[in-house]
DNA sequence: TTAAAAATATTGTAGGACAATTTACTAAAC
DNA sequence: GTTTAGTAAATTGTCCTACAATATTTTTAA
């Protein structure tokens, strides 16, 4: 309790599990995972160094979150969503996003995070300027995590996460979106610091709709 | 492939961790669980009579889910919301049943499906009117897959059962609630019958509006 | 009564075993 | 040579045992 403040990972430590479930996300983000892809309980055992049990745990709680699809004695495949899949992903999403930029703008004042919000903005900047995707990748996630922080919704921030826009992304890797988060964040971060609700749900949804319009304009 | 139109479960068999995981889902609504109630894996095992395996396999879906809270060497217990949590999950709940409510207004026409919501309309009126909880909740389950059918919308279909109401109903036992719903639940079936999206989505909303209203005004 | 220590209970994890089932491979038939 | 049937291999589903790590309870000592 009395430990210093910045320091939320109370030596956290992860289980056998969590090193599967994170190691699996981590790596549809870096590619070493791809949607439709088969994963094969031993040799996931064998590749996180754990037991089998284990590796089963933590495909279940991948399943419950959507990543992966569970197919009695087939095993376990990466999601991957067809082009409708992927607009119905996006039609939820762009309600939870404008929801998460209103909960954030309403509780921005009292949550003292406005400065870690510019400066997670600021970080994408750089790593924009400096074409350092994983940067980028990495200061994107703080940056949504600083809005859940804000909004202080318990079920918004269990959701939220849930919303499969990783698989999106990892089928659909559009340059563009780069370009359209930088300008798109910078506006839900305005209307969140200015305590604007009805301006940062708009925002959050509007930003939502560029993603969909960018994946919908190259498909076709 | 050539069965029977109906025949939606196809020898559809359940694992033990199928049996555990909604073993406990069926047995909050029968208040056989309750919430913070420990759960302890020796003893679900043997009352689902499955291995422990399978027991720590459901609790990581039903953690994934919300449902239960794990915490690290100190097992699982099923979730309980405080006032605030419960506020947090009506808001979502509120956008997602109005989104539930505008996707089935938009598919009604082409799913076919408009009858059966009528049907389970006119089932819950009947277990109302018969005083019968556990028809009620089972038509009521019935009216939200259907919406869910109509609206097509594979991300809600996969999201909204998650959205943690089914705990909050297992905390606030309210007898008003029921009326609630048979008065809702008609408007937003007529809009959704006539396609009337926004008036759908409005009453969606409005549904869940009426429920945080109920909740709040008992807990003062 | 409180505090420390020991005993008990429970979880976390690995690994063996084996039936059920799918997938891959091989050989026979057309 | 391609299709079909049958067999072998791989994989999943499940239970069980074992034991270390941790939490909880009980007992003992101060």
């Amino acid at each position: 309790m009395a430990s210093s403040i910045a320091l939320t990972k109370d030596k956290e430590q992860v289980s056998a599990s969590d090193l599967v479930f994170f190691g699996i996300v981590k790596g549809l983000e870096l590619q070493q995972f791809v949607p439709a892809q088969r994963l094969v309980e031993i040799d996931l055992a064998e590749q996180f160094g754990v037991g089998r049990n284990s590796v089963r745990e933590a495909l279940q709680r991948l399943a419950a979150e959507g990543i992966v699809e569970l197919h009695r004695h087939k095993g376990a495949v990466i999601r991957s969503l067809s082009m409708q899949e992927t607009l119905d992903v996006l039609e939820v999403a762009e309600r939870m996003t404008g929801l998460l930029a209103r909960a954030a703008a309403r509780g921005a004042a009292a949550s003292g995070l406005k400065t870690i919000l510019s400066e997670s903005l600021k970080a994408i900047k750089v790593a924009d300027a400096a074409s350092d995707a994983v940067a980028f990748t990495s200061a994107r996630r703080r940056f949504y995590r600083c809005l859940l922080d804000m909004g202080s919704n318990r079920e918004l921030q269990r959701l939220f996460p849930t919303i499969q826009m990783p698989i999106v992304y990892a089928q659909h890797r559009l340059p563009a979106l780069q370009k359209i988060r930088l300008s798109d964040y910078g506006k839900i971060a305005l209307a969140v610091r200015a305590g604007n609700e009805d301006e940062a749900e708009a925002a959050g949804a509007a930003h939502v709709k560029h993603v969909r319009q960018e994946i919908v304009s190259l498909a076709s």
